[in-house]
RNA sequence: GCCCGGGUGGCGGAAUGGCAGACGCGAUGGACUCAAAAUCCAUUGUCCGCAAGGGCGUGCGGGUUCGAGUCCCGCCCCGGGCACCA
């Protein structure tokens, strides 16, 4: 496509000068209002992707548009860089990890460069960089020292693939790997553990003062899980204590303590402690057979029948028997896999009129139904299989079948059911979470060392500050075994203890790279901090993040670790005090797709972005980014891309030729004596400036104006409320304006500032051809300006359109002032010869008179 | 199953309850050219009509309203999230 610009020259020029005048480096003492801009810091996988380039766009068109307006922004950028990936191609190639990883991000880093997108790269922060390790482990020491660290033996998922331990966060609802795919094991191992739970409360409570997309919100919330209700005791019968065992009791969790009148049996899981002690001798080998069953499934065949509340509901009878402490009625206890260990408290009263379990449980295993909720009128007593609705009643009613709560609404009863409860001293209020604790301990190389020893004598021994950072050794080979070559270094693992000089081992494990990526917003603050993670006061100034820019995928993992990692940092002292929260405001942009799919490496459709750098131009491509359709959306791209893309580069030439002129050729292009010749009056030799007359304005120049500046308040309003689709479009509508009216005798003042308008609104979006463009006419910075402001003199409207609608159909179009009466609207619309011959004569019933927009006659 | 989004021309998409389809892509015709590219001009929801003009149109069915793409009720379809968490 032959451009009416040398793009790829401009372009390059732009670029360099960016990064020489380091225009978008800011420090904490500008005297201009603080305001922070991050884009998620990028696992360096190569040169950009599209993905990459959508992303991009947004986040620099906001640095430019915030620093046009007036603020001190502040622009990082850095590299997730600690990750599979690198160790995988290491093992490969025998390439070690670090090489493979600063290659990746040279070539990130220059396609992101080529974008056009300015940073504050003296602040650039890499994860595997041996100071931000030294942070990562120092931080790490006190989360320690605080209890927020532990180690602990827990069943974990253990992921085949990756040959490492996962986060829950890091499992997906099927049960598999959410980066490798393989199905997700359990198994029982020595972990380390972040004590999220601790701020469970408050991480739910600060949802609601953020500007996140609710969405996203909600899926925090439904992670966390929080829900209230009560624990209690329910006596084992014949275990009271009289027969010289000690006294036995089941105690189980939940949410409905209204329904206790309706219990008519008791759940543990099959991994309950209590269930040797529970079965009785001639159950037992039907629940041993069940209990090795769930151990031997999870997942896998979840996974096979279906998954979820489809599953049948296997169990078997213990053989034992509880009280029931609200009618001191007897009920039997099942094991049965629907219960979870990790859960509560492993075990449940089972109440199959009010949950959907339960029902469909004690329908297998014909177990009685006792309703303590009146259902609503015509809900089918039996349910199931005769069809219609039925079964379990969750939804509000009077209580019945309860004694003393009869009569009482569900909040009611509940609350009087803990109050009995904990007054009779057999049970307490309890919130529980879904949340669990983050693993963060993982079996591989290339991620921040756990920086602790442990030692024969003294156990686990963190590593003094001073002897920080912890790296792995060079001198080590990777091979295929599954087993990373940390453990495998006698060099690394065997040490000595910091406490007693004697020997002892160092911890192989690394911390997960979701560890790295939960401060890093924080260090790029300070990043030059040497004697601790970032300076508070520092950190103070410009946090929060003032708009923070990502994709959806995020939603819980990384933004829930950065979350609580803020918190604990503040309560630590090594963040500002006051700092809750670390992303004031939350945009997730649409993904590119492709064929119905995400387009992403592993699926290889892949759309490299650099073949259009060297054809179109980065301008170009930003712009479609922008134009294709609201932010939030996906992108289909399909061969019509092109197409639209090519009308970008299009749109951009108009605006070159109307800013610049139409003498400018590309050398390839000669000039042959008809280019840009007559009739053109635009723009013309040396640009803007001196085309067009002087002296006294024409109704048509003052239609310019009035275009011109209407442009700048919708434009400033779309930035606003993110809409750049439509903010492009008006541009693109006023070059539809002022192109013909260029050619046609224009006004020189009118011209140029319809023009130079055009580059103020569009610099953020453009930059390079702004930026020439700009130079051309002013030799000065297009993004040095301040943003335009509209004079709403000549923003409101002369004239305006009347509609003229009888029975809501439109029938004419009056010219009309905007401060017409009702009266005259009306007047108006029934003296228009096309409402009369409508009418016929007929009497208008009613006039409905919306000056002065529209007039709509009833008859 | 539950919870969010979303269904508008050939396509991407616009539209504080008040002119549906802005803007762009594609398509068709024309100007310029020896020719092409580029550029410029015009047309482009659909049906009827020579035209002026008119009918019908925002997934489906109802409703509220002078007036509904927009609000309410009931469905259908697509996308995403959650899914034995008691």
């Amino acid at each position: 496509m032959a451009r009416a610009y040398d793009v790829v020259a401009i372009e390059r020029k732009w670029q360099e000068r960016w990064a020489a005048e380091g225009t978008y480096e800011v420090d904490a003492d500008d005297p201009r209002p603080p305001w922070y801009v991050l884009t998620m810091y990028p696992y360096p996988s190569g040169p950009a992707h599209m993905g990459h380039v959508r992303n991009y766009t947004f986040g620099d068109l906001l640095v430019r548009h915030r620093t046009m307006l007036g603020h001190a922004v502040l622009s990082p950028f850095g590299f997730d860089s600690f990750g599979l990936p690198a160790e995988n191609a290491a093992i490969k190639t025998g390439t070690h990890p670090r090489t493979f990883t600063d290659a990746r991000i040279a070539e990130l880093k220059e396609s992101i460069v080529a974008l056009g997108a300015v940073y504050d790269w003296r602040r650039e922060v890499r994860s595997h960089d041996p100071e931000y390790i030294k942070w990562t482990q120092v931080i790490f020491q006190r989360l320690l020292a605080a209890d927020l660290a532990y180690r602990a033996s827990a069943p974990v998922n253990w992921c085949p693939g990756c040959q490492t331990v996962l986060a829950n966060e890091q499992v997906l609802a099927d049960g598999t790997c959410e980066r490798s795919g393989d199905v997700v094991e359990q198994r029982d191992l020595e972990q380390w553990f972040f004590r999220i739970t601790r701020y469970a409360d408050e991480l739910l409570e600060g949802l609601d003062d953020l500007e996140w997309p609710e969405r996203v919100k909600t899926m925090q919330r439904n992670w966390i899980g929080r829900s209230e209700g009560a624990e209690f005791d329910l006596p084992v019968v014949g275990r009271d204590g009289s027969d010289g065992r000690p006294p036995l009791a089941l105690r189980v969790f939940t949410t409905r303590p209204d329904t206790s009148f309706g219990m008519t049996y008791a759940v543990v899981a099959p991994e309950h402690p209590l269930v040797d002690e529970l079965t009785t001798d001639d159950r037992r080998a039907a629940v041993e057979e069940l209990r090795a069953r769930a151990v031997a499934s999870s997942d896998i065949e979840r996974l096979a029948e279906g998954g979820g509340a489809a599953l049948t509901k296997r169990g078997a009878f213990t053989g034992a028997h509880v009280v029931n402490p609200f009618t001191g009625g007897e009920v039997p206890v099942y094991v049965a896999d629907y219960v979870l260990t990790g859960y509560g408290t492993g075990a449940i009263m089972a109440v199959p009129a009010e949950d959907a379990r339960d029902w469909a449980f004690a329908e297998a295993h014909g177990l009685p139904v006792v309703r303590t909720v009146q259902p609503p009128e015509g809900w089918d007593e039996h349910g199931g299989p005769d069809g219609g609705p039925g079964g379990a009643y969750t939804g509000p009613g009077a209580k019945i079948n309860s004694a003393w709560l009869d009569g009482l609404d569900i909040p009611t009863a509940k609350e009087r059911a803990i109050e009995w409860l904990e007054s009779e001293g057999i049970g307490t209020r309890t919130v529980n979470y879904r949340l669990r604790d983050w693993l963060v301990s993982r079996q591989r190389f290339w991620g921040c060392p756990i920086p602790v020893v442990t030692c024969p004598e003294h156990g686990i021994v963190p590593v003094p500050e001073d002897q920080l950072p912890v790296l792995a050794p060079d001198d080590v080979e990777f091979r295929p075994t599954g087993e990373s070559p940390l453990s495998t270094s006698e060099a690394f693992r065997i040490t000595t203890c910091p406490i007693c000089g004697g020997p002892a081992e160092r911890e192989t494990d690394t911390m997960d790279t979701f560890v790295d990526s939960s401060w890093y917003f924080l260090r790029f603050t300070d990043p030059w901090s040497p004697d601790k993670p970032f300076d508070p006061g520092t950190a103070a100034h410009w946090m929060p993040v003032d708009q923070y820019i990502g994709g959806i995928e995020h939603a819980i993992l990384h933004l829930l670790y950065a979350r609580f990692f803020t918190k604990a940092l503040a309560d630590l002292g090594l963040a500002p005090a006051g700092l809750r929260e670390p992303f004031a405001r939350l945009f997730t942009q649409g993904m590119i797709r492709m064929d119905g799919t995400k387009m992403s490496k592993s699926k290889g459709n892949l759309v490299a972005p650099s073949r259009y750098l060297s054809t179109v131009g980065a301008d170009a491509l930003r712009l479609f980014h922008l134009f294709v359709g609201p932010p939030a959306d996906d992108v289909d791209w399909s061969e019509q891309t092109d197409s639209v893309i090519e009308g970008c580069g299009r749109f951009l030439d108009r605006l070159w030729r109307l800013a610049v002129g139409s003498d400018e050729r590309r050398p390839d292009q000669g000039s042959g004596d008809g280019d840009g010749g007559e009739g053109s009056g635009a723009g013309g030799p040396g640009g803007g400036g001196a085309v067009g007359r002087s002296g006294p304005r024409t109704a048509a120049d003052d239609e310019v104006r009035r275009a011109t500046h209407r442009l700048v308040d919708r434009v400033s309003r779309d930035y606003e409320r993110w809409s750049y689709n439509t903010a492009v479009a008006a541009c693109m509508e006023l070059v539809n304006v002022v192109a013909p009216y260029a050619r046609d005798d224009p006004h020189a003042e009118v011209l140029d500032e319809a023009v130079d308008t055009l580059l103020l609104l569009l610099a953020p979006m453009v930059p390079h051809v702004t930026a020439e463009a700009w130079e051309r006419r002013h030799g000065t910075a297009v993004h040095a300006q301040a943003w335009p402001v509209a004079d709403p003199a000549l923003v409101a409207h002369e004239t305006v359109t009347l509609v003229v609608q009888v029975n809501g159909k439109v029938r004419d179009r009056l010219e009309v002032e905007p401060g017409i009466s009702e009266e005259d609207a009306a007047g108006a619309a029934l003296a228009s010869a096309r409402v009369r011959d409508v009418l016929a004569g007929a009497e208008p019933k009613r006039v409905i008179s919306r000056p002065p927009r529209l007039v709509n006659v009833v008859v």
